[in-house]
Order: C-alpha cells, then structure tokens, then sequence
DNA sequence: ATTTAGGGTTAGATGAGGCTAAAACAGGGT
DNA sequence: ACCCTGTTTTAGCCTCATCTAACCCTAAAT
C-alpha cells in the first residue's frame, strides 16, 4: 500500500505535468508540497523503486501508467468530495478544499462509490474541473483555455476556477467569476493581468495573471462551429 | 497537535475504563490495539507527558480529565460518522465501523458540526452507542445492563449492540438482534451462553458470552417504575 | 574549453511508531 | 522471609518522512 504523503506526491506530480508537457523537476515538486529538494529527492527514490515514477538523476521525473492511474484516483476522490460537501453538507465553494486534501487519503473504495451514487456520476467538481472517471482512464483534455489568452471585447463563458486557496475563491464569487458565468473581457494587461465583466455582475473584476491562469473559459457554443 | 495513533491509544483506554472502573493495564492496551506491551510502554511515556494520562509504573494509567475530552471527541467523530453513513449514504449497520474508525481521525471540527446538523443532533449510533454531546462533558452511565444478568423468561429491549465484528453484526440482524427489538430470554448457560427469541423472527438465537455481554437491553417502560 | 551559478543528490540527524530480547518488578505461594 | 511466575519496563534496533549541511552535476556564459 501507499502511504498517504507518497499519494500526495504522485498527485502533485500529474498536476505539474498537466501544466508543462515536460519532465517534472525537483524544485517544481518542493515548492508544490512545501518541502525541502533532498526530501523530494528521496521520496522519488522510493517512487522509482515502486515503478510509479520514470526517473533520469537531475533531469527530473515523469508518471509512469501506474503512477498516474493512483493519481487519477486520488484527484478522483478529491473531487467527488468537493462535489459530495457542497451538494449535501452545506459546505461553501471556497472552503471544500481543504477538507477534501485530507480525506482524499482515507476513503474507501466503497465510500467513494457511495458518494458517486449519491451525486448521480457526476463529471465536474465545484470548481469546474474533470472528475476522473471510475475506470481511471487518462481523460480528454477539457476544452477552452486559460482567460488569459483571450482579448478585449471577448464574450467567453467560465468552465473552470482552479484556485485552490479559500479567499481567492471567495472573492471570484464574489465579484461573479464561478463556472458557468459569462464575462466580457476588457482588458488584458501586457503583464497578464485580466479585467473583466460578469453577467451577472454590474462592477467589472481585474484579476492578476497568477489569479487569471486558473481561470479556464471557453466560447459560447453560439459562437462556436 | 496530537497524532491518529495517539487518539486510538486515548479512546482504547476510554473504553477499557468504561468497562472495568480500575486502573488500564499495559496488556489490555496492547491486546486492543494488536500491538505489543513495549510500544504501549513508551507511547503511555508520551502521553504522560503531555498530561493526557495519570500513571503508576506497573500498575496502569488512567485517563486525565484532558485525556478524557480527547477520548470523548474521536469517540464522537466515530459515532456520528456511523450514523451518517447509515442515514445518508446507504451503508449497512454492519459495515460501517471499519470506515469510521478511520474518519474519524481526518474530519474537522466544521465537519463534523455538518454532519450533526444533518443528522439533527443525533443522540445515539446505529449500534444503540451513546454519542458524545458537542460539549465533550462525560456522559452519563446509559440504563440497561449486558444480556448476561437476566434471566429466564425476562422479556427485555435490546439498547446497544457494542460488537464491532461486521459479520457478527450481520449474524445478529439477520437473527433480529437489532437496538429497539424486544427479546425474550430463554436460557442463560452457566457459561454465559445467552438463548433468546426476538420479537420480529420465529426461531431463537444462542449468543456466546463473548457476544452477549455487548448486548445491552432494558426492561421495557411498563413493567418499569 | 573553462568557469560558475543554480539546482540535485548524498550524508547524517531527528522524531514517530513499531519490533525483539533482556532486565526489573509486583504479588501470590510456600 | 523467600522464591516463582507473569507482566512491565528498559535497551537497542528498524522504517518512514522530514530536515540541514555538504558535495556534485548541468547548462549557460565567457
Ligand atoms: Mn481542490
Ligand atoms: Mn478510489
Ligand atoms: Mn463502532
Ligand atoms: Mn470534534
């Protein structure tokens, strides 16, 4: 069985690679769980000799098949949690996070399917993003890209609100940015800062590029074809 | 902060003390949580340390007031967990102590008071166990005594059923041993051996000692006073 | 082709939580 | 009073996940 950190790891990992196509370094994995390089370099250690990581010594890591099959599957759990607290215990989009980086660890199989029944197989989690099928099959990329590739005048509708931290989260909802959403881009600064309107707002929102990156939209389907 | 392993530590004395009102062997602790007597030794090491529990080398602890209140808390989260995965995600009576007993130890405060709202402040378990009020106080003695002290041809109620073998429990539903039945003993062995009828099936069940003396029953409210 | 800056790895320590084997103790039997 | 037996503690060792300090490698700049 894997340890709890060693999922955490893995998890990291894949969430590393899903943002940069190349082998994961070690700093990357250090400042992405908040630990030292040698304990990052010893855990891949271990993680190689598990066959869960491809390893070249300074050159970084990528998954192998299983390595990411157990972090679909812990991203799996994550999610459905999140899903699972705001749908049935009056949790707040901003604050499942934390509850779920805990308990992601500590379900069961069982429990994580009695929780997708519950929600009826749900495929997107509070904030948008994919919930990793029961298979743990590498999903699609989703569709639509990062706000902060679009221009002013832009009419996109929100698909995914990344952020992990509660007051950000809290202010995005606050100012009208949450999945579903539509906003009229205003402006985009040449340092990546996004200022924008909400439908469903009157005031308009300036969110600085390491906000807006999370933000994935997509084009009205009108638009589309 | 205190870790999983301490808190198991902390309820097992709990309820060792609930059983005897003398001081917790070194042995008892390491039978009931299938470790050996050393590492009892050196975590009751700890835990006095921390104030959590009184000692006398070679004659056993006793739980603090503060080691009580820890006690009281994890025993809460279980319980609470029992119910709500009964009430609301379609776990079996029988299934859901291994779950919580690992929840428990990973859920928030917040949680926690969710899980009670929905629950509306349950008082009980499914097992008929008393669950710990928000305040952590110790909770009074509940009535009823262990199966084991009637006699042929007392009819009683079944309070509790304290087992925590899923197919001892199974065994026992399946039998109409359940908290709220009514049961009337037929035999009691001088071994301890329990035969009784249950109001809701035909034939009659024999419990071992080992199993009766979970089974807390009341003399029903009429023939009380 | 060297240097050098920056990041990666190795070495060694720490604190939890566990083990086995050996020593020390409590308490009952003689 | 002494001994015996069974339990508890001590001593010493292990693994895991973390750290700091020291050393080493890669790649870019000269
Ligand atoms: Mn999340
Ligand atoms: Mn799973
Ligand atoms: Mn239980
Ligand atoms: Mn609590």
């Amino acid at each position: 069985m894997l340890s709890d950190v060693m999922e955490d790891y893995l998890k990291a990992i894949y969430q590393l690679q899903r943002e940069t196509d190349e082998r994961i370094k070690t700093s990357a994995i250090a400042e992405e769980l908040d630990v030292t390089s040698p304990t990052v370099t010893s855990m891949l250690d271990k993680l190689e000799d598990r066959g869960l990581v491809d390893r070249e010594k300074y050159r970084g890591v990528t998954l192998t098949g299983e390595g990411e099959t157990v972090a679909l599957e812990v991203i799996r759990h994550h999610r459905l949690l999140e899903a699972y607290l705001t749908e049935h215990l009056d949790y707040d989009w901003a604050e499942v996070h934390e509850e779920a980086d805990r308990l992601e660890h500590h379900i069961s199989e069982n429990f994580e399917a009695r929780v997708a029944d519950a929600l009826d197989q749900p495929t997107v989690d509070p904030h948008g993003s994919p919930i990793p099928s029961a298979d743990l099959e590498p999903p699609e990329r989703p569709d639509g890209a990062s706000v902060t590739e679009f221009d002013e005048g832009d009419v996109v509708i929100v698909e995914e609100v990344a952020d992990r931290d509660a007051e950000v989260l809290s202010y995005l909802a606050d100012h009208g940015v949450e999945p579903g959403v539509e906003l009229e881009i205003m402006e985009v600064a040449p340092f990546g800062m996004v200022t924008a309107r909400s439908s469903s707002h009157d005031d308009s929102v300036s969110l600085p590029e390491s906000v807006a990156h999370h933000v994935r939209v997509a084009v009205p389907a009108e638009l589309e074809q």
